[in-house]
DNA sequence: TAAAATCTACCTACGAGTTAGTAGAATTTC
DNA sequence: GAAATTCTACTAACTCGTAGGTAGATTTTA
């Protein structure tokens, strides 16, 4: 770490700008986008929400430029994790071990992901704006796995919304089900039992009956 | 059916009343909360704004209606399914298919619960005030396959956060992956294959290792 | 049974409170 | 001093909820 200089303009800006995106996408996670106030997340910051317009065009493309940089810090973490794997199985294992991992560690994403899920068309024509990446990346792999003939024939959607979405909705439903149900995802035991599942319910749905 | 006889007032009155609650619910799912306007609401009706708050309080209780009658219903509707069988598995699977049954029939009702589970602490100190009925149901079939010794050691959380929570995205993310991608949750064959993965799925994450 | 009284199911109009976004001044930094 | 950053002040639009009114159906009363 340098000495405390005092950082330049330019990295103030810079700083001021990941702050508020930040703090953006924890009450976008929190609220949902139209509860969500720019007087909130200004206030967060320590700044007036005026100064938020200084550095987004408006509320949307703040929101845009969160769900973006979701996406793509996910596929970069999950190409992280895949590069070197080959084996199908050892790659799909691989892939939902990395947005288990990603998710529990930035629940904000998870959260908005949720939402995400949840609003019909919300963008007209093309729902799959940012989510494009994380969809071609579970399809690769399924596909990969089948032709090769170590798969069952399945569909990535099935294993979308079962084993892949297991991972999300165990990061959601954390403090969801009341405070007896209550548990934190990112306790090791737990999330260690949960893996364990995860991996279990992806080696059902991909291998062949005898 | 009677004659074309002017339906009472009281008629009228409950219809209206029913309408309101129709329409509200699809608002709520398609754009959440927040979002929702009342003018919306009853326009669809062909009614007047202040027309709903004759029948309702408040936005709010027009909501917490909206939610406390999906919950209920979707209680009734396993209840019914479940009479009369006692075989830990086939409870399970019965469970599983009555939610995934349900969800399909009214993907109104899986939009506003996905949401649900995207809202943090939405009701401050009892974030499962309608939703407990749903938890019970599921805890009390896991728990008796387990003291029965049938099931592996597992908890309810597992199973709620992978296969049954695979019917609520299975229903939600039909029209939200891409055109590419869209799929028909209600089409007969779509939906078999998907109730074989659920069964195939819950079979493998409680059936003890050999 | 006819008139009077009451009630239901709406309506129009309005007020109070929010909130995103803009204009332009002030301040800080280099 | 000039550019970058942040501010105050303001506007325009929106939305919930309320006040108060009305037509016509229903019930009560004489």
């Amino acid at each position: 770490m340098s000495a405390t200089r005092p950082p330049t303009r330019q990295a103030r800006g810079d700083a001021t700008r990941r702050q508020i995106l930040d703090v953006a996408e924890r009450i976008f996670a929190d609220i949902g986008y139209a509860a969500a106030r720019l007087d909130h997340v200004a206030e967060a910051v320590g700044i007036r929400r005026p100064s938020i317009l200084y550095y987004f065009s408006g509320k949307q493309p703040l929101y845009d430029e969160v769900e973006a940089d979701i996406f793509a810090s996910m596929h970069e973490f999950v190409m992280k994790r895949m590069e070197g794997v080959s084996e199908p199985m050892t790659r799909l294992l691989a892939l939902l071990d990395a947005w288990l991992d990603f998710l529990v560690g930035r629940p904000t994403a998870a959260r908005i992901i949720q939402r995400l899920i949840a609003d019909s068309a919300a963008y007209g024509d093309n729902p799959v704006r940012f989510s494009e990446t994380a969809l071609q990346d579970i399809e690769d792999v399924v596909t990969a796995g089948v032709m090769s003939g170590q798969f069952q024939p399945v569909s990535a959607m099935v294993l979308l919304n079962t084993v892949a979405g297991g991972a999300l909705l165990y990061v959601c439903n954390a403090h969801q089900l009341g405070p007896a149900r209550s548990y934190d995802p990112a306790a090791p035991e737990q999330l260690a039992e949960f893996r364990t599942m995860i991996h279990r319910l992806a080696r059902a749905a991909v291998t062949p009956d005898r």
